[in-house]
DNA sequence: AAATTTGCTAACCATTAGGTTAAACTAAAT
DNA sequence: ATTTAGTTTAACCTAATGGTTAGCAAATTT
């Protein structure tokens, strides 16, 4: 798993990720970093001081590698089916190539709650006040059922998300392996956009 | 937040609970746990031998309180759109009193995925062929529409489970106070079952 | 070429955390 | 009253872990 990097904190910024994103920031260790990066222990502390500033680095670039899907669904200038279509199609494939990463910020934000109000605090941070003005236009046009801009976009998230969050809880009570739950999310990348036009389209 | 408990086994094991659901188990104290106990740490292995030990305790406690949950969606009698209320509304208002439970079960059972093997096996543990079963069975009736049991299944879970465990995601992105939160949560024990009753549902 | 800065390593340090132990305390049984 | 079994505590032990340091090597600067 040890590929050349091109500069030393790359390398251990990668490094870090692979190890914090299996095992969360307390049970991940410093040495095993070390040795997924290749390097002595102490180099850690050379380009990042400490656990705690490694792993804001590896949180706030996971976070980042997120937070464009997201602006996908609340400010591309498409229609709202299209906006689901779109990100549930993206968003998928996207987190079939990184199956850590939801679990992982999640995981550390519900350790961390203070961790919310910086990131809040940051610009591209994601606003939904589009969205919410579009879905009221269209609840208003009766184009779409009544529900709450809220609501409607929880749901997304969720549908999108937990799949790959509680992978191993899901397989387990759909009783499949993992080879047969891959090729359901595969089906999912349309599948989730069409349940959720169905439950949302006035016919 | 330390109430008498009739036994010291009980004390302790709600304790741990609070101290493992919140912090999860590699961050979780052994010292910590019997501050919230209040009695000396030996006592924890007087009782419980090992974190491990007193860990796996917490978790089984805690699966114990959800699998009953599911099994009322997939063994109940009952027509599958009242499954789905039922299931809903049962579950939010359960979940609304314990909201670090649905976290910690997922975020260990990722930690460790041998332990889902070990569930799997015990007997109570859900399993999803009635509905399943149910599912097909109205498909062919016409009377929803064309969806796999797995891929339903998987919605309802998102739908019920995930708002709780990206709470605090979720709460940065809508732009909304705990309060504000908590109240979104209480509409879903309807709303919830209705998006997905709608999906489904051919009139 | 000498000096100096930068990159890197091995050994070490201090603290923390899980776990043990031996002694003390309590209360029931003899 | 004495024994005995179960319970509790303080003090201790050991391993692991995050972090430091002193020195060396390789560039880079002057």
């Amino acid at each position: 798993m040890t590929e050349e990097q091109k500069t030393p904190e790359i390398n251990i910024l990668n490094a870090a990720k692979e190890i914090f994103e299996r095992k969360g920031m307390a049970a991940a260790r410093m040495q095993e970093i070390a040795d997924e990066a290749g390097i002595n222990k102490a180099m850690l502390h050379y380009y990042y001081r400490s656990k705690q500033l490694l792993f804001e680095a590896v949180f706030k670039s996971a976070f980042s590698m997120l937070a464009p899907q997201l602006n996908e669904i609340i400010n591309a200038d498409t229609s709202i089916f299209e906006k689901i279509r779109n990100f549930s199609s993206n968003y998928i494939s996207f987190v079939i190539k990184h199956p850590y990463l939801p679990n992982f910020i999640i995981q550390e934000l519900n350790r961390n709650p203070d961790f919310v109000k910086k990131l809040v605090a940051e610009k591209n941070f994601p606003n939904i006040s589009k969205f919410k003005q579009q879905v009221n236009e269209k609840v208003a046009d009766g184009i779409i059922k009544p529900i709450k801009a809220e609501q409607l976009f929880i749901n997304i998230i969720s549908l999108n998300i937990f799949p790959f969050i509680g992978a191993l809880l899901l397989t387990g009570f759909i009783n499949v392996n993992e080879e047969a739950y891959k090729q359901l999310m595969e089906e999912r990348k349309t599948e989730v956009a069409d349940f959720i036009i169905n439950a949302i389209k006035l016919k």
